[in-house]
DNA sequence: CGCTTAACGCAAATTATTTGTGTTAAGGTC
DNA sequence: GACCTTAACACAAATAATTTGCGTTAAGCG
């Protein structure tokens, strides 16, 4: 007999959590993010505060969570040849999306949700995306460093100005940022 | 006729905040995180609810502000002689006040609380110290990386590790980034 | 000393959240 | 494919948090 979990996936679960998501990118479209309450997203999605609150606990975590789902399909970075294009290109993307007042709130909202998992599902997004360029550099047979130490010398700056500094870093200063990292690499591993 | 702002800072108020802020350490020290209400520190404080939504807003805003307060008033990092050990004995202590549990915490309702002048008293407070620590290495006629390079290879990724990884650095690691913002200067400044 | 008003206390009104109970349907079994 | 088991939901009542109106206190200032 296997009792495994038994957490549902399909059907009216899956409907449910369509319509919240909905309701709330309608209503951040539309609101303040102050103005948002789990009430008012329960009425635009013809869903009741109690399955809100049972399903996702508070506000933060419904957002965080909504906000992370828009975020993921986002297709593969583009290829332009080379790892520090690669990487400049990926960076300035994603400071769009987290650099705006609506990303600055979402990043908010996902340290706010007290979620470990929510958090590591955010840095994953990154991660990825920043693997699939260190893999594609590595097979040209390019010396690359590793995604940890791209998400230390790009992501975390770049997140840590936006959630605590009063400006976002600019295009031109990411670059920095990404140059560093490959001419770190060049001290560490003369030999190329 | 000066009209300034008019904001009290002394006699009642200063009671008030006081009183609160030292509710909010002994709850936190007897209960969790999540249990704690705006209420409850009222009664505890011998402080109104009202008087405590109208000052800081929220419980996020308020455990940020009461959070900061013990963290300022810390003296100046130690004075080994050298930057790179001042730096690693400096990043050090500020792991043990950020990378614990309550730390994490901290780190979050400042985050969370969603004023912009609260997050940035927080990453004033590291870069003041680290201010303190380059200064001292320029009067030795020492070369240094400058402040924001320092906050973005060290406070950064520690920051971005405790808030969106499932752990927080370990020494060796940081003293990993403390050694690459120095060698990465040597890169940028070969003739010393 | 006296004036102005920021900051507070108190209580009522509002709004958000939790909880108890019955119903629906997803996922699995035979 | 009919039949369980129970996760997930709706609804409503109970509780708790937050906001608001208004009178009072005292901080800052001339």
């Amino acid at each position: 007999m296997k009792v495994h979990k038994g957490i549902r996936t399909g059907g009216r679960s899956a409907r449910v959590q369509k319509a919240v998501h909905e309701a709330v990118h309608e209503l951040l479209s539309s609101h303040d993010r102050e103005a948002l309450t789990v009430p008012m997203i329960a009425q635009m999605s013809g869903v009741t505060p109690s399955t809100i609150y049972r399903r996702w606990g508070d506000l933060p975590s419904l957002l965080a969570d909504a906000a992370l789902d828009r975020l993921r399909p986002d297709d593969d970075p583009v290829d332009t040849g080379a790892l520090a294009t690669d990487l400049k290109q990926f960076a300035e993307a994603y400071l769009d999306e987290t650099g705006s007042e609506l990303g600055k709130t979402m990043l908010r909202d996902v340290v706010a949700s007290g979620d470990n998992g929510t958090t590591m599902r955010c840095a994953e997004i990154a991660r990825c995306r920043l693997a699939v360029i260190v893999e594609r550099a590595q097979k040209r047979g390019q010396w690359t460093p590793s995604v940890d130490q791209l998400v230390d010398g790009i992501i975390a700056p770049m997140t840590y100005r936006i959630l605590f500094d009063r400006q976002p870093p600019t295009t031109k200063e990411l670059f920095v940022m990404v140059d560093r990292c490959l001419i770190r690499e060049k001290v560490e591993k003369p030999k190329d």
